[in-house]
RNA sequence: GAGGCCGUGGUGUAAUAGCAGCACAACAGGCUGUGGCCCUGUUAGCGAGGGUGCAAAUCCCUCCGGUCUCC
């Protein structure tokens, strides 16, 4: 029985404690979703992830698709069999492909564009109305991706991309949309979004499994008329939740106002997913403005290029300070890599590039990643989020360029 | 002892008279619906001394070091 209950509302915020029901068991909201792309959350077991308690993953379509095929998942059992993993499980749909392949590879943005030096004013418009860049070229029956493995094109329409995701069998499944680049005119931004909405009906009329649950997808850049437009037509239709996707603007102060206009006009009874985003400092940003589900690469990318989280903020390990610190990993951390391992330990297995390093540093940030979400849930249950958002920002220091706003 | 060849950042190399360049390493920054990559900066060099030339890593001499051949 698949479900969402909303269990506790933040009185100064749109905060909010949450739980969903899947097939495959709950997940508490707010939730961090680690990602595992080809159906693994690299360098780690799902014995791990259980052991660190993370409640759910999400693999994705178009990945699994070109290998090893939806066919081969589907014959083995699904993917919860496959990669035995059986807690719930989101797929994304492939419609961030469409930029991740096509304008961010090409323009070389990621879904919040920001180029460090540059103001707002600097960035020059990228965008034209033309449909295709790069390998992906969009229509509006669907997107033509040429694969980067084989060069072979395939066509991902929202039909087959649901298709695709009831073979593989994830719990929640994503619409399929075109995510739009930060650096897209309000004019093409506008066109796709409208496309984007027209897929999402057939999605919906596409969808023939009942123990999985849909979820739509919110588009309109920055741009605040597109932004409550696509909010409230996707909060009209009959989705089991919502995903804020696509460029989310062009620095966090952009992003916030997208957060702030999609709370308002969305519908309060679904949960919300706020696609892509996993920095702690986003996360406390989403979960003020309601949103229930994360999933990101940050963790998990950040670990493999030697850098681990800490409540004082990033921790870069193939720093030569930490040559000869044999301290433990981070301070206050109670994860078991923490305990057993120094700072100096894991900077020589960073600098040695042996895999190791690439597990010990997934498994702790990972387990800061669910300590940090367990926190915020506790302050919600307790009224109190704003002070921990407040108190967590205060000692979370980042240098970081983008973090200009808040 | 005689002769040949060779000495360019930490390492490997390019420039053969005309702005000493590249790669890796080192040092630092970035990474938001995943390629473990990648991107961006920074530091750092003509073995030593003398000569010729407007100009020398480059030509000449001495020394130092390496290497090979012969006695």
């Amino acid at each position: 029985m698949l479900k969402f209950t909303i269990k506790t509302e933040d009185k100064h915020s749109k905060a909010r404690l949450g739980e969903i029901t899947t097939f495959n068991g709950k997940i508490t909201t707010p939730c961090f979703v680690p990602v595992a792309t080809y159906g693994a959350v690299r360098t780690l077991d799902p014995e791990e992830l259980k052991e660190i308690r993370v409640e759910a993953v999400l693999a994705n379509t178009y990945h699994l698709f070109e290998r090893p095929g939806a066919d081969l998942v589907k014959e083995c059992g699904g993917i919860h069999k496959f990669m035995n993993w059986n807690g719930p499980m989101l797929t994304d749909s492939g419609g961030f492909q469409v930029f991740s392949l096509g304008k961010g590879i090409e323009h070389g943005v990621g879904k919040i564009g920001f180029f460090p030096g540059l103001s707002v004013s600097k960035i020059k418009r990228i965008s034209d109305n033309k449909n295709r860049f790069g390998n992906v070229k969009v229509a509006e029956e669907g997107v033509t991706f040429r694969s980067y493995l084989n060069g072979k094109v395939y066509e991902f329409t929202p039909e087959f991309s649901i298709k695709i995701q009831e073979k593989l069998g994830a719990d929640l499944i994503f619409a399929f949309d075109e995510c739009t680049s930060p650096l897209d005119s309000y004019n093409y931004t506008k066109l796709s979004m409208e496309r984007t909405h027209r897929w999402a009906k057939r999605c919906i009329e596409a969808k023939t499994r009942e123990d999985q649950g849909l979820f739509g997808i919110i588009q309109g850049g920055r741009y605040k008329r597109l932004r409550i437009k696509s909010t409230k037509f996707i909060s009209s239709l009959p989705f089991f939740g919502i995903g804020i996707g696509g460029a989310l603007g062009r620095t966090k102060r952009e992003m916030r106002n997208v957060l702030l206009w999609v709370s308002e006009n969305i519908d309060r009874n679904k949960p919300a997913h706020l696609l892509g985003i996993g920095q702690p400092e986003d996360v406390l940003l989403g979960v003020e403005y309601g949103m229930d589900l994360f999933d990101c690469v940050f963790p998990t990318r950040l670990a493999r290029h030697g850098v681990i989280l800490t409540k004082n903020g990033k921790v870069n390990l193939l720093n030569s300070k930490y040559k000869r610190d044999f301290s433990n990993l981070a301070e206050h951390c109670k994860c078991k890599v923490c305990k057993r391992f120094s700072k100096a330990y894991l900077h020589h297995l960073f600098k040695s590039k042996e895999i190791l390093a690439h597990r010990l540093a997934t498994y702790h940030n990972l387990y800061f990643m669910v300590e940090f979400i367990n926190e915020i849930r506790e302050a919600i249950k307790l009224g109190r989020f704003l002070e921990y958002k407040r108190d967590f920002l205060r000692n979370y220091k980042t240098r970081s360029p983008k973090y200009d706003s808040f």
